[in-house]
DNA sequence: GATGAATGAGTGTTCATTCAT
DNA sequence: AATGAATGAACACTCATTCAT
């Protein structure tokens, strides 16, 4: 890491996929780094151990990222762009306001508990102080259009008399990421504390509900019974909206 | 040719406390290596950093603690440890449930918000898959208490009809831990996708007043307006809940 | 923390000799490991010593061989191979048995007395236990012919009326092997006792002369003179059989 | 190991033994030592282990030995003497030359085989080069006597027919501890090489069986019969003559 | 694109030895 | 005589990176 700064090959390249090359070794370098990041965090993957696991020669690497650095960040962007484009595909503004945010608020716990090594990849991230983030300008720019998204479903829901009307769209975010996201990030201590396996599915689905229950259950407006907000707890797999 | 990690020392001396040696060597080894293991991770940490940090030999870390996995542990126990005292101090059941449940929250903010260490220290050991947290029996004996209390505090406020009766108090716990240390763990990547400055005083004390929100938003009873748990938000520094 | 010592590369590489890479930095490696291991014990030979040595990065050890272990193996393995090598283009089978046996014991005394790293590395072998021999194939599959051939010569012998008939060819083999590996092993005690230099040119050759003359004296068929075994005891260099 | 030279406190008091220390701790010290020395060398004993074992603190050893090297010089005398203290009650003069001879190779066979340490001592030893054993004029002074004793056997036998007239005194004394050294110094690598374990009890007999065998053969007349030389080989338990 | 060999700067750990009491 | 704490100098091994082809 940063031992000699070197020039990375890529750029329009690395944008534009595969150019080619053999049968795809490229995205099984990307995966491979992946599952290898998330594992280790920046300092603790290996080199050796990811081209390993790609089945590629080392230098290759080198060929290809320039550095250790250049293809995590890769891997940070690759990882972004593929929730993007799934976001991409969903459309929640179809539904009505309660809906809507159960259906993001399951898909956003679906979607961290089944790609555990994006959330160990964010982690890891925070603790490199967010410096590679903050230099991607691809990243920044597709996080504005899921706050609009989630601003017009909380003012339609607060119009409607369903959500109530003091609600920071931001904070609200944070919120409903952080109830998802350290559920599935902290499970080992969780775990460890309360002496029993948070990862077993039974558990799973309990806390999805229970995240559900409890989001949906800040949103009452004031006056309101709770017993409303409780119907279809279940709804799956819609959006997610990483950090 | 393998070399096999010697056993470390004291125990029972470790748990006395200094024995009047000076500046306490021990002492600042442990908070060198806490900040160290907190800001690195245990693979990321470097013993010559740590031992230069306390001013005492290299060597020293392996008399006291046997090796890098031995010193961790011990940080580790001692920050528990740390907390652990801090809550014994408090006397949350003697105030009234929204009052207390207000302090609660409050207080882990605070905590977080105050120990980034401590925070970083548990996403690391959640990075190892809780490996020592699993092994410390000190650690685990002390997570049960903060649990009762807990259990105890919201069956107080649903009987006196201030909360609503169908709180899961575990779930709870880790809901309420979640929209604490996420926004601590995840500044930095929140900062950077909101592009503002989360660490920044004003947008600390208004995320403490939004979780406080968030929190009692939700255990408000059916029917109950909300208008009523807002007032004095601002409650501080009492009792942490640790992950 | 534990390192796990990776695996060493090459194999069929290894035995099929320089790749024509100049000097052969393999070859210069296992050389100064050699004489390293040699001198200095598995535990007491350090690796730098042998990079500087054999005028190559240390790292490269790691790379070619794995841990310093495997260097050792491959060592003690090439060094067995060279005699077993040399031993493959003598013809025992050829002479009679008394000449072939002269030789047989001459030979042996001379490699040992010319090769004394090798005698120092099965010495240290022994103190290891064998660890290595006991795992290396290679090693014990080429032992069986050399016995075959010493059964053979004592039979031819025995037959001939030359050699007693109650030898048996295993304790035969290791009395031989003493009487020569002792001398050379233990000549610093041995000198310093007697207080003389056994290494002295004269002193090997008065040894040479005694040895051969004890196992021939020994293997005297019952009621043979002694003097027709004495003819010729310097004849040199054919056969060793280390141990 | 000579790190820093330090001043040896003993001397005098080394010869003089316990001068009303604890229980033993000089005599658990040596004991202790001379195990470890033996098993892992000069270089490869570890001081701590030492202390360990003997369950006295490291800095003792320091105390009475001055270094790592004093102790291991007082372990080797301590050894040598030992022997020497078991020799002189030996009266090896009083029986006839065959049968003095006889007991002697038993004993020196029997000595290596049940002080596999003392064996190992020596052999780690002559890996120094015998630095130890020359610079200590308590053990060179030990040995001639058991040369002397030799050379008379040797003597008387021949005067009376039952030895060959030929025998140098030196080369037969060599001769004969390495027909029992070497079988106890090599037996892993032999143990491996002909694949059955050379230390079981039958192997034993038979080895000290066959060296009896080989030395009497040896010592034959000319156009004597072997057949005498072969009664009663087991005697046992005599005098070592160690190297 | 792709590869094997090579390298410099660490990195955790060990060890004999000394200090202070 | 005895002990716990402390230290400097190694030591085996690792790792990101570059060279030559």
């Amino acid at each position: 890491m940063s031992r000699k700064p070197a020039k990375a090959r890529s750029g329009a390249k690395r944008a534009a996929g595969k150019t080619g090359e053999g049968p795809d070794s490229r995205e099984r370098l990307l995966r491979a780094a992946h599952l290898e990041f998330a594992a280790e965090g920046l300092r603790g993957a290996r080199v050796d151990v990811i081209a390993r696991r790609a089945k590629i020669n080392k230098q290759l690497i080198y060929y290809h990222f320039g550095d250790k650095d250049g293809l995590y960040l890769a891997v940070l962007e690759h990882a972004y762009s593929e929730i993007r484009q799934k976001e991409h595909d969903l459309h929640l503004a179809d539904d009505e306001p309660v809906e809507a945010m159960r259906k993001l608020i399951g898909f956003t716990f679906d979607y961290d508990a089944e790609h555990r090594e994006f959330v160990r990849l964010l982690i890891n991230e925070n603790i490199l102080e967010a410096r590679f983030v903050r230099k991607s300008k691809l990243i920044k720019q597709t996080s504005s259009p899921m706050l609009d998204l989630l601003r017009d479903t909380l003012k339609r829901g607060a119009a409607a008399g369903e959500f109530r009307g003091d609600v920071d769209p931001v904070q609200f975010y944070i919120s409903m990421a952080a109830l998802c996201f350290f559920y599935v990030g902290n499970v080992h201590t969780l775990s460890a504390l309360f002496e029993r396996d948070f990862n077993r599915p039974e558990l799973l689905q309990e806390r999805r509900k229970h995240v559900i229950d409890f989001v949906l259950g800040y949103l009452r407006p004031e006056g309101t019974t709770a017993a409303k907000a409780k119907r279809s707890a279940g709804t799956r797999s819609m959006r997610a909206l990483p950090v």
